[in-house]
DNA sequence: ATGCATGAGAT
DNA sequence: TCTCATGCATA
């Protein structure tokens, strides 16, 4: 409850910088300085440590300006007609997991006689659907016990004829490449999709990408490990086109971030046009090569915000899709999966850090960004935070970091890290090392906030467009 | 859209 | 113990 001795400016012996004073004040008028009304749970962090302001890296309003497409409000009206989510409130017999090697399986073909149940109306919310099953070995063998989820009736065609996107497509999202504007790049490539598949419902009949589709190979199927081998992964196959210029599968090797980026433009814009959530391209792709991903990922794949490994493993993944859709009669078809299956294990309940907290631990990490295990313990002590919370904070933190600073160029990475001045606002801080005994080699972490575009993106993405402007 | 969490593989 | 890809849960 009490103002705690310790604090990121004690500790190191730098001060927190206060890049946003003014931003803060409120936050100090309510957290601290404003006096009962501190709500960290255990009442820490009153001290001016804080005046690094959190508002400055996410803290923003929201995003207003949205953009409505242009596109005839039809567009997406095709699946309206869908089944509704009656369906997938009956239990359904299919066997989750059909095949010891989980990796590439096709989902649909688990459960051939289940492919006739339509998907459910366009809704976000189908992410929650646990594919879990047609993960991990693990999972497969976990007695975690599966159930059935019912799905989360989501009202109905609430979607695609609002045909809505927020804007960003701003290059800024990439630092260090040519920008390209949304205007003129959006549409460049929707002629030039190759319809490669003929089947209008490739999903009807599945088969396991190790023989059913054409050349795509897969990756490891377990979700979480594809990305220290996936260079060579994709190679196989060929038909599937692009609009980028090179075919899908090398495209792992040469794509260009312009290319990326422009794909992800025209993934997204396809997308909303014929009606689909990123949730539902994530199923799709389980459908169609066994490997699904969540619409957190899709998500981050239009925005950009994947590594540039990461992008490039998946794009030949999703152009496949977008082909597949758009030159399906049946679009639905791609979603003829029935994923009702929850992995019940249970996942340590979010930490929901309070906005001083997360400010501290900005400050924490502007000083030193990898701290070892016994200032991770200090800092979890500071902010009476579990020590792994902590962790992971950091982890997440780095992650973060690189993601939006050179997601494109490792190489330089390291260079922007270390070589990277603070801006003006930040000068009089003491360099991360100091004080707070960075164990190894002090690796000047610069947080990506301080790169000018990468800060307009973590200030939040809505925000680039008038920062940039 | 994004924060926190998980887990495989690397170090 | 880290990185990285990824996902759940939630703002």
């Amino acid at each position: 409850m009490s103002e705690r001795p310790q604090s990121p400016t004690s500790e190191c012996n730098s001060r927190p910088d206060d890049f946003s004073r003014a931003m803060y004040a409120q936050a100090l008028s309510q957290e601290g300085f404003g006096g009962a009304s501190l709500q960290i749970p255990h009442g820490v962090l009153q001290h001016h440590s804080l005046l690094f302001n959190k508002a400055a890296y996410n803290g923003m309003p929201p995003t207003t300006n949205q953009t409505l497409l242009p596109f005839p409000p039809g567009a997406g009206d095709y699946r309206a007609s869908d089944l509704q989510a009656g369906d997938f409130c009956q239990p359904k017999h299919w066997c989750p997991i059909a095949a010891p090697e989980y990796t590439g399986q096709v989902a649909g073909v688990a459960a051939p006689t289940h492919l006739t149940n339509l998907r459910p109306p366009n809704t976000e919310t189908r992410e929650q659907v646990k594919m879990s099953e047609i993960k991990l070995e693990k999972d497969a063998n976990d007695e975690y016990g599966q159930k059935i989820q019912h799905y989360p009736t989501p009202p109905s065609s609430a979607v695609a004829h609002g045909v809505y996107y927020s804007t960003p497509w701003n290059s800024s999202f990439w630092p260090g490449f040519p920008h390209i504007t949304a205007a003129n790049t959006n549409t460049q490539n929707l002629n030039s999709i190759p319809s490669t598949s003929s089947s209008s419902s490739p999903s009807l009949s599945p088969s396991p990408p190790s023989n059913g589709l054409p050349g795509v190979t897969f990756f490891n199927g377990s979700a979480s490990q594809t990305a220290q081998a996936p260079q060579a992964q994709t190679s196989t196959r060929s038909s599937g086109s692009s609009s980028g210029g090179c075919s899908d599968s090398e495209e792992e090797e040469n794509l260009s971030t312009e290319e990326l980026e422009q794909f992800a433009k025209e993934l997204k814009h396809k997308r909303i046009t014929l009606g689909f959530t990123q949730a539902d391209v994530g199923l799709a792709l389980g459908n169609l090569y066994g490997k699904m991903f969540s619409q957190t990922t899709i998500c981050r794949f239009e925005a950009l915000q994947l590594s540039f490994k990461n992008m490039c493993k998946l794009k030949p993944l999703l152009r496949r899709w977008l082909n597949e859709a758009e030159t399906s009669d049946n679009p639905q078809d791609m979603y003829k999966i029935e994923r009702v299956f929850v992995d019940t294990r249970k996942r340590k309940r979010r930490t929901s850090l309070e906005g001083s907290v997360r400010t501290a631990l900005e400050s924490y990490f502007v000083k030193c960004p990898k701290p070892n295990t016994q200032e991770i313990t200090h800092i979890a002590d500071d902010l009476c935070l579990e020590r792994d919370v902590v962790r992971v904070w950091f982890c997440n933190r780095r992650q973060k970091g690189k993601r939006l600073a050179l997601p494109f160029d490792e190489e330089c990475e390291g260079q922007y890290y270390e070589q990277s001045l603070p801006p003006p606002h930040m000068a009089h801080a003491p360099l991360p090392g100091q004080g707070y005994s960075l164990s190894g080699g002090p690796t000047f972490y610069m947080p990506p906030l301080q790169r000018p575009d990468v800060f307009k993106q973590a200030l939040h993405p809505g925000l680039v467009g008038h920062l940039t402007s």
